[in-house]
DNA sequence: CAGTATCCTGTCCGATACTG
DNA sequence: CAGTATCGGACAGGATACTG
């Protein structure tokens, strides 16, 4: 995605929107999740053209999101599926499900999250591990790490904790 | 943004894809949650070309995730300040973030999220605050909602629970 | 069925110059 | 300082036709 001027590359989120920035990328993981692996169950989910399938399924292949499988050889078949890498990617669909229920569906909620056993509907929140505490402002902020460059650490000195 | 042949705009997370979808429109998010709020202070951090800058901002305002505020009358000086909708997508970012740190941080991590008061690097997880239970497949699975239609209502009945 | 090959359009984005 | 104006390039994305 070669971005000249972009010189903020230490960013971890900068790095994670090389790999899925476009559009389409997030929702081919979303309908991977969901249990699609062939090209055309993405190419029907999805409504998107065939170029562009391919064009962002060798992508995700390629940032290792998914492998690329061989699961017939005469005639050569493919499926796709997600690797640990791709796998982990779930929490920020999550948290994209759950912005997106709550500020972007005035009608009511048409896919939502639930207890998988008692259907219950899930609300759910980031807690840090280590702590058990909720994620939130003002208890936890972001600061420079051990790899982080001069332009880094300068720029997350300048601000005391985060607003 | 519009995509034509998607046909999927029930999905929350496409509707949030909507909104920030381009690939500066989160950075500048990021940056605002670092306390960023005027014009040259995005321009500076980002580096980010000014007509370019200019758009994404209005793009955010119009959506609703940031509120343009006059600080000043004579000359007309603008800040641009989160709403509660843009600070509602700070987890996406908590889990973008994560997900850099783990698989595109060879080097060690340049950016981490801490405890405020410790010091103590954070391990943020996903919990449903209802049950308090850890939202991992195959405890917890999406299925269509109230406000789902026909067509979404099918694509999540023909699969059985997740995989 | 699982793609590849073309062609085209829109717009994201960068660079630069300019303004009150 | 906080932008607007203009230009040009790259590529994301759409439509369609074709193939083993």
């Amino acid at each position: 995605m070669q971005r000249t001027s972009f010189e903020d590359m230490q960013c971890p989120i900068a790095r994670s929107l090389e790999r899925v920035g476009e559009w389409w990328s997030i929702l081919i993981l979303r309908d991977a999740f969901l249990g699609s692996t062939r090209f055309d169950q993405f190419q029907k989910n999805l409504g998107i053209a065939p170029n562009m399938l391919t064009r962002r399924l060798n992508g995700l292949v390629e940032s290792g999101l998914m492998e690329r499988r061989l699961y017939s050889e005469r005639p050569p078949r493919s499926e796709y599926v997600l690797t640990e890498r791709g796998r982990d990617f779930r929490p920020v669909l999550w948290a994209l499900l759950a912005w997106g229920n709550k500020h972007f569906s005035p009608e009511g909620k048409s896919v939502v999250l639930v207890d998988a056993e008692t259907g219950v509907e899930a609300d759910p929140v980031i807690i840090d591990r280590i702590s058990g505490r909720p994620v939130v402002p003002p208890d936890f902020t972001v600061v420079a790490g051990p790899a982080a460059n001069e332009n880094t650490k300068r720029r997350y000195a300048e601000r005391g904790s985060e607003k």
